[in-house]
DNA sequence: CGTAAATTTGCAACACTATTGCAAATAAAT
DNA sequence: ATTTATTTGCAATAGTGTTGCAAATTTACG
């Protein structure tokens, strides 16, 4: 299940070198990826085009989904939930370490519903927490 | 105080031309705004650099404020609060509208508090809500 | 008010990202 | 094994982000 090909299988996408070597990166990786992370990872050197795409299609497909962010820069990150074609039910919160800049997707903890003014009416909700992840809390308190 | 002019004296910033009607922008603006917004609504044509420039000094003395989005396309915003220089408190929500592609401050409508896993240390939080706003969904009724 | 000092602008320039079309290569279906 | 459908890589274009520097503008001050 947690195997590359499986997946592309499950979701009825041709298995290509290059799509099962982006979708292992992320499940080995921690945290989100931006476009560049991936390009870099990759032995392999597949076209710029070719990961653009890749990330298209796997965001269409419900296996990866984006993260918003301030500088200009969207990360991807695997869903865990079972998100169906074009529905994303990611309803957890993303944490950004400002000291390792690593984004964590924090499965356990949902986005909380907040009560809107009259009139709107609310589809899709997504929050990022900004602060200092456990590791990087650990490591600075070990050097003093 | 709605005046540009005073609100950069305030915050202690030369007054310039594009400054002020960057600011006039904003002013009567009734959501948020992206640089290449602001470009097109600027009658005097100004060169990309200023504004890019006049954004990030904006954002630096907290007069304005960003908000992410997941289309490589950051969105700035009139911080309602006093933000001192560098410190943003604009723990409001941000309402992506999926039919006129407006983003409007809730000012009224903060992000809630959520209880992270161990070792977390949460410093900012960022939440976006998308759907379908008043004015939009008035429209659609009317219409039919 | 007028001049010097500090800031800001516009231009040139470069890097990187986003996006599309198209022909060649590859995978899937038979 | 061969045909058909997909996917890839390349070329090319557009747009954004970013910096340095000289010219223009604003502010400070006598």
């Amino acid at each position: 299940m947690a195997d590359s090909k499986t997946i592309l299988k499950n979701t009825k996408l041709s298995v290509t070198a290059s799509r099962e070597q982006i979708l292992a990166l992320f499940l080995v990786a921690n945290g989100a990826l931006s476009q560049s992370d991936i390009e870099q990872k990759l032995e392999a050197g597949f076209d710029r085009v070719t990961v653009y795409r890749t990330l298209h299609t796997f965001v269409e497909k419900g296996i990866i989904h984006q993260i918003p962010t301030t500088d200009n820069n969207v990360l991807y990150a695997l869903c865990i939930d079972e998100c169906a074609d074009g529905h994303h039910h990611d309803d957890h919160v993303h944490f950004l370490c400002n000291t390792c800049h690593i984004t964590t997707c924090l499965p356990d903890v949902t986005v909380p519903k907040v009560s809107l003014p009259a009139g709107f009416k609310p589809q899709t909700k997504q929050m990022i927490v900004e602060g200092v992840c456990g590791k990087c809390e650990g490591l600075s308190v070990a050097c003093k």
